[in-house]
DNA sequence: AAACCTCTGGACAGGTCTGTCCAGTGGCCC
DNA sequence: GGGCCACTGGACAGACCTGTCCAGAGGTTT
């Protein structure tokens, strides 16, 4: 966590300032991403950055305030980012799925990380809940829609996307913790359940270079 | 919740008694799966039950005790059933698939609630991470040897044990809300995705009445 | 009926976190 | 250079939860 102060590249800081707004929400977003919501605490952020928890209270009205930011900064990235690559062109649909297979992959197109943090918030909170789940339809339909495009019937494209959705997010949130080549040697294996089509080698090998490159 | 007290059933409580130890591990049993550990609290099972917080403590050494009990009992019941179900007699891969759906829908094979609640818990410590890892590789492992039995090769059944064990984890976890109807409807769909295979009518009948009956 | 044994109630201390209050601190502007 | 303004530190009250202590409340045993 680089705080605004440390950073060589921003402007110094004027007056008495220690921390800016932008500091709460990174250090925030940050242990929300690590520790879930509940360890989001104001006093744990404060020492955190070795600031008092006044300041936290003079940039955000309480907790549920910094909390509803995070929800925002979710809201406006991760579902965009995933139907971009719904949306992305292909020549076949095992390239598709591969355009899908890039958000699990790269954190630069897509925050795992954070769309589990929130999808463990909405185990306890409602209106997160409702939230996810209006983004959750979003996603699939997205998918749905790629399976359309590909010639699959709407019923059975419909089947599809959730099997290609709700697998990565079983598989991430099991954890394996297996390494990228383990990974990618399943690649065309996975690709053959979700679409029901051998994949072309120069896909796969697309694939490989691209997750490789990271 | 049904108290010991207030069950007919059950052999009148002699003494000062007013709860049982199973009583404690009920209540604390069924706040873990509705709301997770961190809402297993002493304070909050003692008012649930009217009873106060000096029985828990002579029943429990503190509150990881009873934790501790609860992932016992999981351990004890959850993998195995999946595993039984995965080893289930089968003609074909379609239907042995649908003895797993089985655990899916029905809750006196499986305890889908209590599962999502351990996964919950995992999230947030390293130790309960571990075991459920290790029941997790126990059942893909179960659901692998289920498609080698019926001719997949082994990368390949690797791969298509893993989709349909963290497709129906995700789906779960989404929370879709949906009726057994519309459910149903999409099942002959999953199974060509799980199985690269057409399911028999017969199959699909037989599962239908199955997921009726209950 | 007295001693005993199991379980319970209520009081207490201690830890953790939240939100408020207010006196400052240091640069900026008139 | 005096007032202003944006931000910070530290103290405080209060909510909530855990775990401990001990006097008792009922049955059971002798």
């Amino acid at each position: 966590m680089l705080l605004h102060r440390d950073d060589p590249a921003k402007d110094p800081l004027v007056g008495n300032v220690k921390v800016t707004r932008q500091d709460w929400l990174n250090a925030a977003l940050s242990v929300l991403k690590s520790g879930g919501v509940e360890a989001v605490k104001v006093a744990d952020l404060a020492a955190q950055m070795h600031v008092s928890r006044s300041s936290f209270y003079w940039y955000f009205k309480n907790r549920t305030d910094v909390l509803e930011a995070l929800l925002a900064h979710w809201q406006a990235t991760n579902t965009a980012a995933l139907v971009a690559q719904a949306n992305a062109p292909a020549a076949t649909i095992t390239e598709a799925c591969c355009n899908i297979f890039r958000c699990n992959i790269d954190t630069r197109l897509y925050d795992q990380k954070l769309d589990f943090a929130i999808r463990d918030w909405a185990r306890r909170s409602d209106t997160v809940r409702a939230i996810l789940s209006d983004s959750d339809a979003q996603r699939v339909a997205a998918l749905t829609q790629m399976f359309v495009r590909h010639g699959y019937a709407e019923r059975n494209a419909t089947a599809r996307a959730r099997v290609i959705y709700y697998m990565q997010m079983g598989y991430e949130d099991a954890r394996l913790g297996e390494t990228l080549e383990e990974r990618l040697r399943l690649v065309p294996d996975y690709l053959l359940s979700f679409t029901g089509q051998h994949a072309f080698a120069e896909e796969i090998e697309a694939f490989n270079t691209y997750a490789r490159g990271i």
